[in-house]
DNA sequence: GCAAGGTC
């Protein structure tokens, strides 16, 4: 018989016809696809890898002008179902393939998705085949083998089940994003979208924004003691937080009453500190974004480097290392990286007892790297997050870090203080996963009814904290939380909300608009309270109906007919309301396109305007009534900058480029407050002031004010905060500045004339250095 | 030019 195996992915096809065929497959291509070959037992395979979803939900073309279906009419419209432009040559292979078969077996991975996968494109290719289906949960030998011995049949209320939240998903995104943008105005490149992942993943940042400004932060007094015995250690008092002033003021002041500090009970304890779990690709997002890294680039540099064979899968719920994995080889493996040393160490173990987490599932191992590699053959982020992968696994294998822990209790004129040590006796996992800040603190010896000098006693004033903002990493968390998308969709969700301009900045802030589309839904669509738009719970609510279509318990026509009829519902109460909504969404994009108040006019606002060649500027809302306008930075992010210039009055605006603390400047370029934060020094030729200037092409270069009498232009460095200093170069004359770079503690200090007579002397190492910049 | 879900 031959038989044809559908997979989800070319990695699963290749794995499933290695095992099957014990390596002996060949490998043909069918429409410029690869379909693996082998015989077995009589019986002849092929061996094809789909490559997800390839074929796809959408509308018809005719309903593809959003001015001329109202949006309506698209909860009703039957979508259709089209091959993947980029899949059509998989596509075509698999059509040839089910011709020359006599059989198909659906191996695609095992869950609700994997069973449409497959389902789907054989419906498409107009199979009329038996189908039988492989069901494993690791892509092992024993389990693949046990897999297909046993082979079971499709299941096909499961698919439905996907496929119905595709239709659910399709006419809700779609109906409610054309709805806004039409409200709104906001059509082409600046719509607005909703769906149902990512609303309420706004709705969450708005949320936490809302009870921010609502915070009322409450204020308490610590009380603590600069002490000595030796050497100089800290105690703070017992009480903790004092929520009378006078409390704190009068325990202080009686602690004051005395010089000498009396040592009572001292606790001794051994400090325990297990190692991290490994890996899955939600808390390894929320590592990657520690270091600098959007999620969303993480998640690419990752799914590069599983391709190119250094890291395991990328896409993974499972924090639990499978029993099949070989922990040893892999570290055997690490000996040809940059990490050897590390590795050789964890392999000197006398056992490899990995850590594990809470969550455990079959779909894939924890990530993990499969290659060893160096510094020199992976770039920049491709090696941060190679390390950050694979000394997080050799931290996994470490053992626990160990600390001395030491709490002093002490009286200080009858006043009770304590003094907390931490010291690491052996640092275990932290010293292969050197990521997180350990605060040790070490404290004199003591012994009971010894005594301390004090040397001052202090008391201050703190507040209590509003919460905090999320980082792409915590939100992420939270989203898994709340069942809000899945390990391969949350960073592009959440890359979807900052592109629509809905959120910005590293600690996640919604802007005027975000909250605008949430307060608009939330007024608005909130007809049934189980299907609220903006709530996570509708998640839930979807979730649940397509457990009862799997199970049997609901039919596809009914769970659609009752969201179509709620959605229509809904979009009737935008609709009635749309003027007013599009009126709010009008007015918080303007404000948060402004730039700030006009200072020529009262009425208008600056607005960054694009010009016909590309570049930008401010110009007033009320041109051509007035015409007040000013160049802005290029190859920047221009920002408001809050408040307005000290000197000329007109706006301030916050610039952020790549790599640099931001910088905030008066928005007028010729105004003595925004000339001064530009100054680079003086011009060697002509005496006058030399200014940092963006170029066209967004490099940055020194030029001088009196240009054009005066041409003199220095190119600067990149990156990094440049600091006149007054001072002339002694070779020639050229201003020397200093640049202060991220994560550098001195200043670099240096004339800034490249072709400097001095810089020629110094030779290759000032040549080299300059060229990196 | 819409969503979310797979995968590259």
């Amino acid at each position: 018989m031959r038989r044809l195996i559908v997979c989800e992915k070319s990695h699963a096809a290749r794995r499933i016809a290695l095992i099957l065929s014990n390596g002996s497959y060949k490998t043909q291509s069918v429409a410029g696809t690869p379909v693996l070959r082998f015989a077995k037992d009589s019986d002849e395979y092929s061996v094809l890898g789909l490559r997800g979803h390839i074929v796809e939900l959408d509308y018809p073309d005719e309903l593809n002008d959003w001015e001329k279906t109202p949006p309506r009419e698209l909860v009703e419209a039957e979508p259709v179902k089209g091959v993947d432009p980029s899949a059509k040559k998989i596509m075509r292979a698999l059509r040839e393939t089910v011709a020359k078969s006599d059989e198909v077996i659906v191996a695609t991975d095992y869950d609700r998705e994997g069973e449409l996968i497959g389902v789907e494109a054989l419906e498409h290719a107009g199979s009329k085949l038996p189908v039988k289906r492989a069901r494993f949960s690791a892509l092992t030998k024993a389990e693949v083998e046990r897999a297909f011995a046993d082979l079971v049949e499709v299941d096909y209320k499961l698919a439905t089940a996907a496929e119905t939240r595709q239709y659910i998903d399709l006419a809700w995104g779609a109906s409610l994003t054309r709805f806004m943008s039409l409200a709104s105005g906001q059509m082409g490149n600046d719509f607005l979208s909703v769906g149902r992942v990512q609303t309420p993943t706004l709705a969450l940042i708005v949320a936490k924004e809302r009870s921010i400004r609502e915070f009322k932060p409450i204020p308490y007094w610590v009380v603590g003691a600069d002490l000595r015995r030796g050497s100089e250690f800290k105690a703070s008092h017992s009480h903790g937080k004092f929520e009378e002033k006078t409390e704190a003021r009068g325990a202080a002041s009686r602690a004051r009453r005395t010089k000498e500090a009396v040592v009572g009970d001292i606790e001794l304890k051994e400090g325990v500190e297990y190692p991290p779990c490994p890996f899955n690709t939600t808390i390894f997002l929320a590592e990657a974004t520690k270091r600098g890294i959007t999620a969303a680039q993480a998640m690419k540099i990752a799914e590069g480097l599983y391709t190119d064979g250094y890291i395991s899968y990328p896409r993974t719920d499972n924090t639990v290392y499978p029993p099949s994995l070989s922990l040893k080889a892999i570290l055997e493996k690490l000996r040809r990286s940059d990490l050897s040393e590390e590795a050789e160490e964890v392999l000197s173990q006398e056992t490899l007892r990995p850590s594990r987490g809470r969550s455990f599932t079959t779909d894939h191992p924890p990530i993990h790297p499969v290659e060893g590699a160096t510094k020199s053959e992976l770039k920049g982020g491709r090696w941060t997050v190679y390390e950050l992968v694979t000394r997080r696994f050799l931290a996994t294998l470490a053992p626990a870090c160990r600390s001395k822990k030491t709490r002093v209790e002490l009286n200080i004129g009858e006043e009770p203080f304590v003094s907390e040590g931490d010291e690491i006796v052996s640092p275990g996992w932290r010293k292969y996963y050197p990521y997180y800040r350990v605060n040790e603190v070490s404290l004199p010896e003591m012994k009971t009814g010894d005594s301390a000098e004090v040397l001052r006693i202090t008391s201050a004033e703190k507040k209590t904290q509003p919460p905090s903002r999320f980082s792409q990493g915590t939100l992420i968390q939270e989203m898994e939380k709340m069942g809000l998308g899945t390990k391969s969709t949350r960073h592009e969700a959440l890359q979807k909300l900052f592109d629509r301009r809905f959120v910005k900045g590293q600690r996640i802030e919604p802007t005027e608009s975000g909250i605008a589309v949430i307060s608009a839904l939330e007024d608005h669509a909130r007809l049934h309270d189980e299907y609220k738009i903006t709530d996570a719970k509708m998640t839930a609510h979807l979730e649940l109906e397509m457990d009862l279509i799997a199970k049997g318990e609901r039919e596809q026509p009914d769970v659609l007919e009752e969201s179509q009829a709620m959605l229509v519902d809904i979009i009737d109460v935008l609709e009635r309301n749309k003027k007013e909504i599009g009126d709010d969404i009008r007015k918080a994009l303007k404000k948060q396109r402004s730039l700030g108040k006009c200072p020529q006019c009262d009425s208008g606002e600056l607005v960054e305007i694009r010009g016909k060649g590309g570049d930008t500027f401010a110009g007033c809302s009320s041109y051509p009534a007035c015409r007040n306008a000013y160049p802005l930075p290029r190859g920047m992010l221009v920002l408001p900058g809050e408040g307005s210039c000290e000197v000329c009055g007109a706006p301030k605006i916050k610039t952020v480029s790549k790599g640099q603390s931001p910088v905030v400047l008066c928005i007028d370029p010729k105004c003595d407050g925004a000339r001064k934060q530009r100054l680079v020094g003086k011009c060697p030729d002509c005496g006058g002031d030399m200014i940092s200037i963006q170029s066209r092409k967004a490099k940055r270069f020194a030029g001088c004010t009196n240009y054009p009498e005066c041409k003199r232009m220095y190119p600067l460095p990149q990156r990094g905060r440049i600091v006149p200093t007054e001072e002339a170069c002694d070779a020639c004359g050229a201003p020397i500045i200093k640049v202060w770079q991220a994560r550098r503690k001195a200043p670099w200090v240096l004339c800034i004339n490249m072709d400097c007579p001095k810089r020629q002397e110094k030779g290759e190492r000032a040549d080299k250095k300059s060229k990196n910049e």
